[in-house]
DNA sequence: CTGTTAGCGCCTTCAG
DNA sequence: CTGAAGGCGCTAACAG
């Protein structure tokens, strides 16, 4: 049985209100007393129960703000869709959570949406930051007043934060390239295309991408690398000029998945592709077998954990070893997620064919 | 704010201990009023709240007995590293686990473990069975005596369990199926290594990938299917003597990775392959190219699952929708395992090449 | 059959 | 600076 405040106390005879005082570091208390409760909570390797903590602060209400982006693509979605999953999960810690949505894609208008979380009284924040100093010094600003910000599938250089939870770009890439090589057996060439440069995940992903297949696959040659606009109809008519202008026989492609299939379906010859995410078109271009691969980067998890981890604090005091948490990718080949159904019927045996 | 007993107490203008008899069919109640209670709760959305549940129930000290077999492989030692994961998780419950070890993989004695687990208190029980009456019986006794028994890692046809958790043995088999065609392009001769047919997953997975194989690469010829001792030092000498009577360019391999790694590199001609589970052994061929790919079929996630379906139902009542959890599987590249912080430097830029 | 009460382990006043 | 008491939501034992 786990050891608990009660007993703590018991054995320094002092009452379960000074114990707590000591090992929370809360109100005015003897230094020598805390000394001596802290000294026998560590022999006894006391740790604070964590279902009895959030019982107790309920009445604190616990708000959590996300502050979200507009955009609408699959992949926020999914994002979306885990923050939704964990807060199923940490309702009984009654901890609630609440969303705002910025109108632009503009730090003023994050900034607002920030300002609102605060005065609704939000306890902690979960942040798609956008690059800028004005967002860079709320967060530090908010850092100081103890109000924990976790930053969700992009970070800020030189920001330290509560936890930054994002895809793990590089291994992103490398997976990419790894499935290229697997797919060409090292010869051919590769157009890829990415979204935005101006996110680092976006550029660490291309620069695993390039010094991998340079290192392993000299035979392999990339012969661009095309940006693809951010949410932009022009996606489509750019995929397909640079498929026209730079012929070849692979692609890595991360961007608008429509796009890019449709773009890669109508090139004259055969394009085998490595796709990214997991659009519902991109898996029905996989099941069709038109693409060979794509890579899931996980946003769901992504969202998941960002509440997780502020949730674990918010209740246990535990916070992250690392400030940076990497969410691992996945390869997702057709037969990821074929109906399992049709193969588990014939009975075949040992033996000789 | 989540609805608690207390306000259905007080609207429906009984005492919370009513409630309570009437919400968890405890006790004897007026029919008519625990009806009441029941359209209340069912009205206001009532959910029990499983922490403050926990927290109340801690004094009965819920007892989870796992019982395994003495097997030390890799995948068991995941198998059980996954248990001991979620057992810290849960140790704020106050549910305590208990690991019974067979002696012997026979019936007689995993009876006996099961017998000793209950006499020691057990309030449910985790167990990897053994295909024999002895057990099914004793399986269905304990379902009778409202002990719930969860399997894992194996199931018993005819044999209605809480839950079993397995892997997903037809995924597995067809992911291994799909790393073939992407690494072989369609051509090829196979040889394909499987553990014992005495398991009905195994015989799934094999079932799976030459069911696939037949339909998606006629031109991939699987020229046998070898069945590997349990745990036996014969194993090499086995893989040893089959690639050399039924040569072959490609193998699909599912045992002792030791003996079928050292096997294959002794093969005098090349031989590609697709690999299962995280064996160090098979990781550090990986690295090295000696084979292609691996299979991980998430043996820790299979443990953990496990524990965790068990105390969500001891601690909220909360049944899985589905009797058979399949554990997903996890194709991996040497991409997957490979440090990324190699790759996280050069700095690569948008355009021709 | 029903209400009351005393916990589970922790946090937070409020007195002293 | 410290102790005592009440409460978070639920369960269980005991009166009535």
């Amino acid at each position: 049985m786990a050891i608990t405040m009660k007993q703590i106390a018991e054995l320094t005879g002092v009452s379960i209100g000074t114990v707590d005082r000591a090992l929370n570091n809360r109100g005015s208390i003897n230094p020598a007393v805390a000394q001596r409760i802290r000294t026998v909570a560590k022999e006894l390797n006391y740790k604070t129960n964590s279902v009895a903590k959030s019982l107790a602060i309920r009445n604190k209400k616990l708000k959590i703000a996300v502050v979200l982006h507009i955009q609408q693509n699959p992949y926020f979605n999914s994002v979306e869709k885990g923050i939704h999953e964990a807060t199923e999960d940490i309702s009984d810690f009654g901890i609630s959570i609440e969303i705002y949505r910025c109108r632009k894609f503009v730090a003023e208008d994050q900034l607002l949406k920030i300002n609102q979380a605060i005065d609704d009284g939000a306890t902690a924040i979960i942040l798609t930051p956008i690059d800028s100093p004005i967002i860079a010094n709320k967060v530090k600003e908010l850092q100081e007043a103890r109000i924990p910000v976790v930053f969700l599938t992009n970070f800020l250089d030189n920001t330290s934060v509560f936890a930054s939870v994002c895809c793990n770009y590089v291994r992103s890439g490398l997976l990419a390239a790894g499935l290229t090589r697997f797919l060409t057996g090292g010869h051919g060439e590769v157009l890829v295309f990415t979204p935005t440069f101006s996110m680092l995940g976006h550029r660490k992903r291309i620069n695993a991408i390039l010094s991998y297949l340079s290192e392993y696959c000299p035979d392999l040659h990339v012969k661009k690398v095309v940006e693809l606009p951010g949410d932009d109809f022009d996606c489509y008519r750019i995929v397909s000029q640079s498929l026209k202008e730079t012929p070849c026989n692979y692609v890595i492609y991360n961007g608008d998945a429509h796009a890019g299939i449709k773009a890669i379906k109508e090139s004259p010859h055969p394009i085998r592709s490595i796709f990214y995410d997991m659009a519902e078109v991109t898996l029905e271009a996989l099941q069709a077998d038109d693409i060979s691969a794509t890579i899931n980067q996980n946003p769901e998890m992504q969202g998941k954990t960002a509440v997780k981890l502020l949730s674990d604090y918010l209740t246990s005091g535990v916070k992250p070893e690392n400030e940076h948490i990497l969410i691992d990718c996945e390869i997702i080949l057709r037969e990821n997620i074929m109906a399992i159904d049709r193969f588990s019927k014939n009975n075949f045996v040992i033996g000789e064919y």
